[in-house]
DNA sequence: GCCAATATTTAGGCTTGCCTAATTGTTAGG
DNA sequence: CCTAACAATTAGGCAAGCCTAAATATTGGC
């Protein structure tokens, strides 16, 4: 054989390495430190910087990366990191729309199962929910080609004025807030009204429902919000 | 932490094993040897060797074994394979069924896919299926329990006389050969008419088919009939 | 501009599951 | 019943990904 050394390995823990790197990056893809990594992926931050050299050292390597410097995603990197969303993304769609899922258990299950469906399979459970655009969260699913629309919204703690506004998305990554939010009427596309509470949490409240939510800033930046359809 | 010898890790490695044993030792348990195991499982002899001593050795294991004498599932191996099993052929049905997956592409897609989900997504997919009882390939999907009804087939090659048969089942293994007899009308419950050609091979025909297939006797294994219907 | 606190990297180990090569067991033919 | 052929096991290694502990950079406060 030949003693090829080889392209970036695709398994299931690159995929979560570059999925948490585009996801701390935000929109202006700033660099991303080890250590909010090891965090994020619940590893030592020694494993990271392990992890970081060997993504960028390969041959058309995954990332771009400099020793204390944080690490960015390489346009290979990225389009990778997209796919495995729209993977994410549409398992969770299918398992809400299909299976009926509750909303709060379809994360854990597509967070296994993304890294594992074919293209196939991913064409299949498009077309049989019609392509859709947004997951049952309320986050944009990305194309097949890795193009996203940026998001017009912001984080419900991000908010200077009380009143009341359109629930964009909420994140997928609380499964005991989810349920909550569920229970007082917070859902994607719902109408509400958004005040501070004491100096650190949020009061919430679904025109649809009856009872004001209290949520600490921490957890209410899990709900984003548009202006008021 | 106490320093706790670990039980059985229930890995993709593993399940594959279990699988494999479960297969190669057929209705009646035979003991499986090493080198059948390699074989099946694509890996080195001493591979198994090696993997087989750590299943045996762990408390509650999933394998009796035995030194040059092979190996026999225990009734946790055995009920842990007929659960992968059941993962397998319910994943096929809902690849066949509810994403329109060409009956010759489901086996690879199940087989990635059987390790990964959870008792959740198995009984989902089970109800959304209505509890089948059968695969796409006519195999009987073991319940809940591990109970699996006696297979009353017979492959085509151990007829004793020609004749017009129903066809049982036909094996996943192969893609190809899938395709193949799917073209000549040769799926399960189909009426078959089975004969002899040359020394080593036999012919088939659908009664919904004008042409005869001519299939090598290992080839014509994969199918299994039963007394027309 | 220095130094302590914090962030990051290096060094060395572990487990899983695979490999090859060498050795040992089993078995069938003469 | 002995041995050649074959099957199985032991021994020793490798890559992936994780770990801890020790060393080294960076940075904010004075």
């Amino acid at each position: 054989m030949p003693p090829r050394r080889q392209g970036p390995a695709n398994t299931e823990s690159v995929d979560n390495y570059l999925k948490a790197i585009l996801a701390l990056s935000g929109p202006e893809e700033r660099r991303v430190s080890s250590s909010s990594l090891a965090d994020r992926l619940g590893v030592a931050p020694a494993s990271v910087t392990n992890m970081l050299q060997k993504l960028a050292t390969s041959p058309s390597p995954f990332v771009e990366y400099e020793r204390h410097r944080g690490v960015l995603l390489s346009p290979a990197g990225k389009r990778r990191a997209l796919e495995v969303v729209r993977h994410h993304r549409l398992i969770e769609t299918f398992l809400y729309e299909v299976l009926d899922y509750p909303l709060e258990e379809v994360h854990d299950e597509a967070e296994r199962l993304e890294h594992f469906i074919s293209e196939q399979f991913e064409e299949r459970i498009a077309a049989k929910l019609g392509h859709p655009e947004f997951d049952p969260h309320g986050h944009c699913i990305p194309a097949m080609d890795g193009k996203m629309p940026k998001q017009a919204s912001i984080p419900s703690t991000d908010l200077h004025e009380q009143g009341t506004f359109t629930v964009d998305s909420i994140s997928d990554q609380d499964a005991a807030l989810l349920k909550r939010l569920k229970t007082h009427g917070i859902t994607p596309g719902a109408r509400l009204q958004v005040r501070s509470g004491s100096a650190d949490d949020l009061v919430l409240r679904s025109t649809a429902a009856s009872k004001n939510l209290h949520l600490s800033r921490d957890l209410a930046a899990a709900v984003r919000v548009r202006s008021a359809r």
